[in-house]
RNA sequence: GGCGCUGUCGUCUAGCGGUUUAGGACAUCGCCCUUUCACGGCGAAGGUCGCGGGUUCGAAUCCCGCCAGCGUCACCA
């Protein structure tokens, strides 16, 4: 019996969660589910100057807006917490004495100024820099005089000549020269461990089987192998899913526009589209486009994750988001619907049973032209509230002429009493009128669709007028007529 | 600049030496449906498979070189 897999997304709270992130934290989910795993959120919050307790809450509403749940971290717990990396840093003080220990790590004097100094001269001299590995050399009568002047020291670790090589799943063998390495810093002034250290050892404590993670951190992996091999720790298997680009090919960042996850939600993108999205960059099967959460975790297979960059283009998250709307429920439709229906104040915090009623009748005449939710006021306006004026394109078209508003004037006699006041019934009377007026049901259907709701495109007219309702049809009809005679 | 990764229609991709006149999806355009807008259906256009060599009877698919793009080179994660 194999080891349970056990992977994890690990984002650092400096900002809000991001499309890339999400990305990156679905292939680590949809492993852990194809393989009966485990999902696990660590939080990488060792940078207080940058992280922030409001990054935090994005990300993790972010996550659980997608549906990401994980199995083990913050508000969830699980045996290998803590889950905050800045609650972590007493378990690093042993690993780092070790190796300090065994001689596979030493201590350097330099001062940050001093390195600087050495850098900006070897990037003026058009030489490449690197650390030169000086308190390496240093003799162990130097190292002591030094302790005993309480210098400030980093830790770096001695990378030792050879090649190390990452056996990546989505990029097979990748090999680096350790001599192109220098002695990184595992350890800094300050005591806390760098990011390259830490995430080794959590990562190794943890249990984790499978590091799956942007492809920026390939070029970090050698380093963390070397670090693995040191700390005498199992090494686990890398994967590297390539990174998400902006339109102009460069690394999608806030440049582009909206990259934020909850900035997607707020207008009303679905997270099953999101998360059909996200999963089709970077991976497929077949010619499928569409796949639910539950087919996403029985055919995901890292294997077939692509080599390439993907450009984020949100055309066919607009089109994907539409289909998921059309596949709604009415209830599902008036639940999503909701947030945008009270924001723009078209119905009332609590809404009555009439109203609600309404509701889920006007999203389901606009259901098919949505493609965001946040469409949906401006698409239902007219239901409730009467148009306070005409398009004026529309209305050069069609309210040029007293005979419209003669004829706006005999429907409305028509309608009158009409009872009950439904579609089927409606249209024969629209149309006998047309006929009787020897016009095509066209040149009838569009003025009163203008009077109705004061715009040139609205779902089929019947039904339009049948939620409208009787009485306020008529004194829209009216009301359209008198503008008519106005204008003329 | 060093190192590394990548390179198939505008975009996401299928393709793993022959059944490929390179398939699908989005976007675009046209037609149909139709009271409009959508939806849906049908169809079109769009790719010299980054470029150049080679291997082979045969290459998008294998090899080499080049070019381009991206990533990475911190006491940031």
């Amino acid at each position: 019996m194999e080891r349970e897999t056990r992977v994890r997304f690990a984002p650092s709270p400096t900002g809000y969660i991001h499309v890339g992130g999400a990305r990156t934290a679905l292939f680590n989910y949809l492993f852990a589910r194809n393989t009966g795993g485990k999902f696990i959120l660590r939080i990488e919050d060792t940078d207080l100057e940058r992280s922030s307790e409001e990054a935090m809450r994005d990300i993790l509403e972010g996550l659980r807006w997608l549906g990401l749940a994980w199995d083990e971290g913050p508000q969830a717990g699980g045996s290998s917490g803590p889950y905050f990396q800045a609650e972590r840093i007493d378990l690093y003080t042993g690993y780092m004495n070790r190796l300090e220990r065994d001689g596979m790590a030493y201590r350097c004097y330099c001062t940050i100024d001093e390195l600087s100094a050495e850098r900006a001269r070897a990037v003026a001299e058009g030489r490449e820099y690197k650390y030169g590995g000086k308190c390496r050399c240093l003799t162990p009568g130097e190292r002591e005089s030094r302790l005993q002047a309480g210098a400030a020291s980093v830790l770096r670790f001695a990378v030792t000549p050879g090649t190390t090589v990452v056996d990546d799943m989505v990029r097979g063998q990748v090999s680096f020269d350790n001599a192109l390495l220098d002695d990184f810093v595992i350890v800094k002034s300050d005591g806390m461990a760098t990011y390259n250290f830490a995430v080794v050892v959590d990562d190794a404590l943890m249990g984790i089987t499978h590091v799956i993670r942007g492809e920026d951190h390939l070029s970090n992996t050698p380093r963390q192998i070397l670090l693995y091999k040191a700390l005498g720790f199992e090494l686990p298997r890398f994967a590297h899913i390539p990174l998400i680009m902006g339109p102009d090919r460069t690394r999608l960042s806030k440049r582009h526009g909206a990259t934020a996850v909850t900035s997607y939600r707020d207008q009303g993108i679905l997270p099953q589209a999101m998360i059909n999205f996200l999963a089709l960059l970077g991976w497929g099967y077949g010619d499928k486009q569409l796949f639910d959460m539950t087919e996403l975790c029985d055919l995901f297979n890292i294997e077939r994750v692509n080599k390439n960059p993907a450009v984020f283009d949100t055309d066919k998250l607009e089109w994907m988001n539409g289909q998921y709307i059309r596949a709604m429920t009415s209830d599902d439709l008036f639940q999503a619907g909701l947030p945008y229906l009270l924001q723009a104040g078209l119905i009332p915090e609590e809404p009555d049973d009439e109203t609600v009623l309404k509701s889920k009748e006007a999203l389901k005449l606009v259901q098919e032209r949505l493609r965001y939710l946040s469409e949906i006021p401006d698409l239902v306006v007219f239901f409730f509230i009467r148009p306070q004026g005409y398009e004026p394109e529309a209305a050069e078209k069609w309210f040029t002429r007293s005979q419209t508003a003669d004829r706006l004037e005999k429907l409305v006699s028509e309608l009158q009493g009409m009872e009950p006041f439904k579609a089927e019934m409606i249209e024969p009377k629209v149309r006998n009128l047309a006929a009787a007026e020897e016009i095509k049901a066209g040149e009838l259907i569009h003025p009163v669709r203008l009077a109705l709701t004061g715009r040139k495109a609205s779902p089929g007219l019947f039904e339009t007028m049948e939620l409208i309702g009787c009485e306020e049809c008529i004194i829209r009809l009216r009301k359209a007529a008198e503008f008519v005679r106005e204008r003329v």
